[in-house]
DNA sequence: CAGTGGTCTAGACCACACG
DNA sequence: GTGTGGTCTAGACCACTGC
């Protein structure tokens, strides 16, 4: 046996699940459904949506149930007006503490990630665009404005991943990176703090665009 | 009977009691000891300490217990400078919205924080403080930014109520909050960012000054 | 190899929605 | 009412700590 701690695992795959569209935003969450799917009883399960509840991917009404958060364009706009904020200052602390290892590892990424789009592999893209942005966020090291950005990050992948995320947008971030490094390699924290918000802001738009565009399909189930 | 909703509850106590200083940063939380305290059995307060987990003010180690979260130098001048990102974004979107009936209020609010200067109550200043705030807040309408806010902000009146909160402090945010106004009123976004991230600036320096020189007594038992 | 304390299961209880 | 489903209690089980 030895699952251990059935709640956190609960959270960690609950959490994955509803990123990876499993459950729809605004959906139900029946505490008996879940304990079957990940077969355990009902504690755990009710652990697991408090949990997420803190996080912000839950909402709980007492005595009404659980569901997934409902995603609306006001929320991407929220989310996104926050991104812009932590990642301007979280560039600004990159700048001031990258060191030489964390510079080369964000060289060695962006080519990676330059790769995979010349590829046309945009699920690869994605993921090498948020490991450059985990870099920065390293070097940055304010843990916890990683810890609430974390959060939203996935939630915008999942977005990205439920909306097309195409070449246009790939290439707009190759030429952000490429200049965000120089920056960061000359310790031009002010020069950075503007690329890294750019960079978020042109996200931000671009996201909206699509949101907007897929509007009415807000069903993923 | 009907306390309604024992873990809800036990939660809100709860994240009270650890701000009011009951359960030291760091300090460990038995649930048997919650349990007889709240006098509810374990789940519940399993629950809640899920809950604060996932808002970031308890951690919680698998088959090792839950501690209420170290608050230390690094951790005060994260949640700061998380704070000076936010607020400054939301000052700006604060400026673009804001109406005036909301003005209005924030204009009363200032007057009895200052009343309450005079009078050398700071209790009351902590408290209109917060109120000018979340006036603010309410006009930016990001209500996710402010979700994450709020955790931070009970956070960071509880080390001032712990680190002293004195006239020199109180005179500047008196400053600050008047000349806010104004850009407020004068739909100034550009000058309102400005205005509301230096306020936060000064209270990070001011923090981590009275931090350090209490420091050692980081004990609050 | 106990003791302390965290974790889970099973099932009863109860609030709310519907016919 | 009846049913669905959320909430709680009691107690067994099990992981770690220290004698």
């Amino acid at each position: 046996m030895s699952v251990a701690i059935a709640a956190g695992a609960v959270c960690a795959q609950l959490r994955k699940d509803i990123l990876a569209g499993l459950f729809a935003f605004g959906g139900r969450l029946k505490i008996d459904e879940l304990a079957a799917r990940y077969a355990t009883s009902h504690m755990p399960i009710r652990e697991a949506l408090r949990q997420l509840q803190g996080e912000g991917l839950v909402t709980v009404e007492p005595n009404r149930g659980a569901r997934v958060r409902k995603v609306d364009i006001e929320f991407i706009r929220d989310i996104f007006d926050l991104r812009v904020a932590l990642e301007g200052m979280l560039a600004r602390r990159a700048a001031e503490r990258i060191d030489q290892s964390q510079l080369a590892r964000l060289s060695a990424i962006e080519e990676k990630l330059e790769a995979s789009a010349a590829r046309k592999d945009f699920t690869a893209v994605l993921a090498a665009n948020q490991a450059f942005h985990a870099v920065i966020n390293e070097a940055a090291g304010n843990v916890e404005a990683i810890r609430v950005l974390e959060v939203h990050w996935n939630l915008i992948i999942a977005l990205w991943g439920r909306h097309g995320y195409g070449p246009d947008r790939a290439a707009g971030v190759i030429s952000d990176h490429r200049q965000l490094i120089v920056a960061l390699r000359a310790r031009d924290a002010d020069g950075a703090v503007m690329l890294a918000s750019a960079h978020a802001v042109k996200a931000k738009q671009e996201m909206l665009r699509r949101f907007e565009a897929t509007a009415g399909s807000a069903k993923a189930a």
